[in-house]
DNA sequence: CTGTTAGCGCCTTCAG
DNA sequence: CTGAAGGCGCTAACAG
């Protein structure tokens, strides 16, 4: 493969003067620029960017790090990050934490191949995040609470969520409240269980023997969870789920129990996935701001880098979405 | 930030020595290892992944390049691709082409900094690729044909799979069959209206003025061309929309309308995401083997970085998935 | 305007 | 088992 030294002797000038005239320094004659330019096509050179990173110790690209990249997109938060990334001039590359500690995600938080990440996945070791931050390597987290010097962390209100729609259920004339969820290890669904637990003392009600974690936050163990209870007689008169996807999987269960949803059961879910409104019936759920979020995100790294200050934590408003999976009971 | 200059000086060895210790080679004894380890940690090193990169020359990763970071990803896709790449001790990276020859994915395919592209991005030009493309260097290419050296091309039989539609549609005795695209100027999209305008010449049928080609593939396009087409009474029998995006885009403004599917007009769709089975009515449409995809392309990826030949071309089947948005008129 | 030069941080023969 | 030394390809002072 050519390099800049093969332009250099092809064209009879020397290596500098290449990197200038590619790099469209005006340094450079327009003659001499053309010259070099029409070598460097002819050898079908090809700009070795990693070089060129080392030498300016910058890489102009931020990281999107997620569980799994084939996983159900925040799509909208995408969005929110790639817009600002790219005003900026950056670029925006995502990798997956699959794999653990020798993930894709672990080497590019690790090895200063990209200028600050953005992270949301869970499995993620707060230790290595720790390690990571520095002034030059900001993090901004999106899936948990880490108080340090160049990591932020933007979390929605959780609690304020599924408080919110624990007590619509409760409006609703439900008393008999089911909360489903996975296994958690993750702050953000210890909020939104203790938003519902909230709820139902408020009322004096009982969340004893009707809070249900097991295994993943996915829609298939929405679905057997589900089902275990329909076996099992459980049947209580409505059921918060701890996200969208659970939900779903739970909604698939009660059909093929023929359990109706809102007319039986009914169901709540969280995060006003783009499905959620596809279903039948449409989920009733809490909304997050996810454009918002992930624009704040791409934001906060742009500030870090350029030396503001930020503030450590910041926490967005949620808000119910009310559609056709509750139905009232007065 | 610690280099291993820095770990060397303090504890008394030579850079090299740090390098082998720090890559666990046996040359180094466990005492000087174990120094070594220690105060990397006390340093909190971090090892610079771009000089490794460069000095090694390889990557050892693959980019999966997309039209859109933020958009309708197909999730089994990169399940496939994901599994492969990972087995293979590689890492794998998404980024989009967004911003056309400014794009990330441009600076991807352009400047070596990853050891193979996946490209699904229309967007890209087959400059671009062929001059990119080289033994160390493999593209494969999930949206065009294009024949070179080192860039093989996986696609779907999109023709036959709208000829399978479009006869499906016939079979049910609907004569009047409107084809809804997006202004077309990839490879992909002429040969599904290919397979479309087959099948209806083969039944006696005509094609002309059926056709519709307008704007982009998305949802909101199928959804405003619809909307036209009934303001202008031009009402088939059935419609065949270039994608599962347009066809739901599609229902929507029938619904908006009053105009029921199936019993007024079928729709079909093609891809089969995910999306397709929850609208309603649920989409009849054309399903590509999405996983295998992945795990093709992939796989061709190191085929060809280990030397070995493989074909130019591939093309993978499709399959009729008869849901409830087509109605029989026999 | 162009050339010389000194690295960026790491890896890897080759000697000792 | 350890150290010295020479780059990987590119950039950016600094001189001319």
């Amino acid at each position: 493969m050519a390099t800049i030294k093969d332009i250099a002797r092809l064209a009879g000038v020397s290596i500098s003067t290449v990197s200038y005239a590619l790099n469209n320094d005006t340094k450079v004659s327009k003659k001499t620029r053309e010259r070099i330019l029409a070598t460097a096509r002819e050898l079908n050179y090809q700009k070795n960017g990693i070089a060129s990173d080392l030498k300016r110790s910058s890489t102009r690209t931020i990281a999107l790090i997620v569980t799994d990249l084939s996983g159900p997109y925040y799509s909208e938060l995408v969005k929110g990050i790639q817009e600002v990334t790219l005003s900026k001039g950056y670029d925006l590359l995502a990798c997956s934490s699959v794999g653990g500690e020798t993930s894709t995600a672990v080497k590019f938080l690790t090895e200063k191949r990209v200028d600050g990440a953005i992270v949301l996945a869970h499995n993620i070791s707060e230790e290595i995040i720790l390690q990571s931050a520095r002034a030059k390597f900001p993090v901004i987290l999106l899936d948990r609470k880490v108080e340090s010097e160049y990591v932020v962390s933007i979390e929605v209100d959780n609690e304020a969520g599924s408080h919110m729609a624990a007590e619509y259920l409760i409006k609703q004339g439900h008393r008999d409240i089911a909360y489903i969820s996975g296994m958690a290890i993750s702050e953000l669904h210890f909020m939104r269980i203790r938003g519902y637990e909230r709820a139902l003392q408020e009322h004096g009600l009982n969340s004893k023997n009707r809070l249900h974690q097991f295994g993943l936050f996915n829609r298939e163990n929405g679905y057997s969870m589900t089902k275990m209870l329909i076996a099992q007689g459980k049947l209580s008169s409505a059921f918060m789920y701890a996200n969208d996807e659970m939900a779903i999987g739970g909604l698939m269960a009660f059909k093929e129990h023929s359990i109706k949803v809102p007319q039986d059961v009914s169901v709540t879910g969280f995060d006003d996935i783009e499905l959620a409104k596809y279903v039948r019936p449409a989920l009733t759920t809490v909304l997050q701001p996810k454009y918002e979020r992930g624009a704040l995100a791409a934001h906060l790294i742009f500030q870090i880098l350029e030396g503001q200050d930020t503030e450590p934590y910041y926490i967005l408003p949620t808000q119910l979405v009310m559609r056709d999976s509750v139905s009232s009971k007065a």
